[in-house]
DNA sequence: CGACGATACGGAACAAGGTTCCGCTTTGCC
DNA sequence: GGCAAAGCGGAACCTTGTTCCGTATCGTCG
């Protein structure tokens, strides 16, 4: 929703408030790095050096922080969809390059796929961003790839995604678990037979 | 651990005492139903009748009381692998079937799946029970799949089954995500090629 | 049957984390 | 420089887990 770009009047921030919300970034970024994106708000704030407060009045739900910590990652993510799909290649291996992708991403960063299958309402915008962008990308990647008649038709999009995101949760707790290699059989179990 | 028929001398609870267990028991199955494995202590102390501390006295970690609430169809699950095994047809039939009880349990259990896979150190236990009495069973299954040629070799069981538990959390938020139609997609990419 | 030690109980008290709210400070503009 | 609006800090409150101890109950023994 805020965005820098957005139509309406865009009624330009005091200074302080920008300097805060860009020392909050960081401090989160960094927070997240430490103790996952459940890092305590308290923890947050005194790395910033603000109030609990001040991270309310910037970002009222975790989600928002989350997502504006992630944001760019995420749109690289996105982005990368039509490129590797463009750039040749089997459409299954695009599909599998993409979703490697994902799952790097998921599996670097502690407790975020965790948080993104959680009922907790504060997440309900995370789980929404995510969705919106990487599903129309993972829509088309698996289009592309039925019409090569290399995945078996009537895989959703949707529901591919949540799988994805599923198996990278605890992706960090045991080494016997790997993320990637559970994934690789999920993906496997998508061509046609 | 705690059992009827234990070698080291029973010190024979009081009366009450298994009275306040047996009641927390069925206290304790309706609140995970009504609220799930994370009802709140005080939610199910009042529906029991019964003060906090008589639940951490009977029951020290939350794992503890999950394991003696569900830990009948956990027997029943882990007892059916043989049986499947053993009632002819093929080994990875049997492996589907298995498994689709255990998806069964899990997706019917709100939030039981995700705190299997919780780092919370108060499911460890949870974890460590599960992971006790199925492994072997779904080693047993895997194996004999393998040794039959169905499967490809080299399945861990141990990450076969996080990825199943993983695949079940969040099954009732959306009825766009089917847990048993994922797993079904990830079983088959067992097979061998 | 009554007393007494052991066992078990209840719930107040404490800890941790999220969220709200309001008096005070800073900023930007006249 | 002064003033209104925007922003800030952090105390206070809520929820939920966990501990602890004074009190009540049980079971046994005299």
């Amino acid at each position: 929703m805020a965005d820098t770009g957005g139509t309406a009047a865009a009624p330009r921030k005091r200074a302080d408030a920008r300097r805060n919300e860009k020392t909050l970034l960081e401090a989160a970024a960094a927070a997240f790095i430490a103790a996952g994106v459940d890092a305590p708000v308290r923890d947050i704030a005194a790395r910033a050096g603000v109030g609990v407060g001040t991270i309310y009045r910037h970002f009222p739900t975790r989600a928002d922080l989350v997502v504006a910590v992630y944001r760019h990652q995420v749109e690289a993510c996105a982005e990368a969809g039509p490129a590797l799909l463009a750039a040749g290649g089997s459409a299954h291996a695009a599909l599998a390059r993409w979703i490697d992708l994902f799952v790097d991403f998921l599996v670097t960063k502690h407790g975020l796929a965790e948080a993104l299958r959680s009922d907790d309402p504060t997440f309900a915008t995370l789980h929404g961003y995510f969705l919106d962008r990487l599903l129309p990308v993972c829509a088309e990647l698996l289009e592309a790839a039925a019409a090569a008649g290399e995945i078996r038709p009537g895989i959703e999009p949707f529901e591919l995604l949540l799988a994805v995101g599923n198996l990278c949760i605890g992706a960090n707790w045991d080494p016997r678990y790997d993320a990637r290699r559970v994934v690789g059989y999920l993906l496997t179990g998508l061509r046609t037979a």
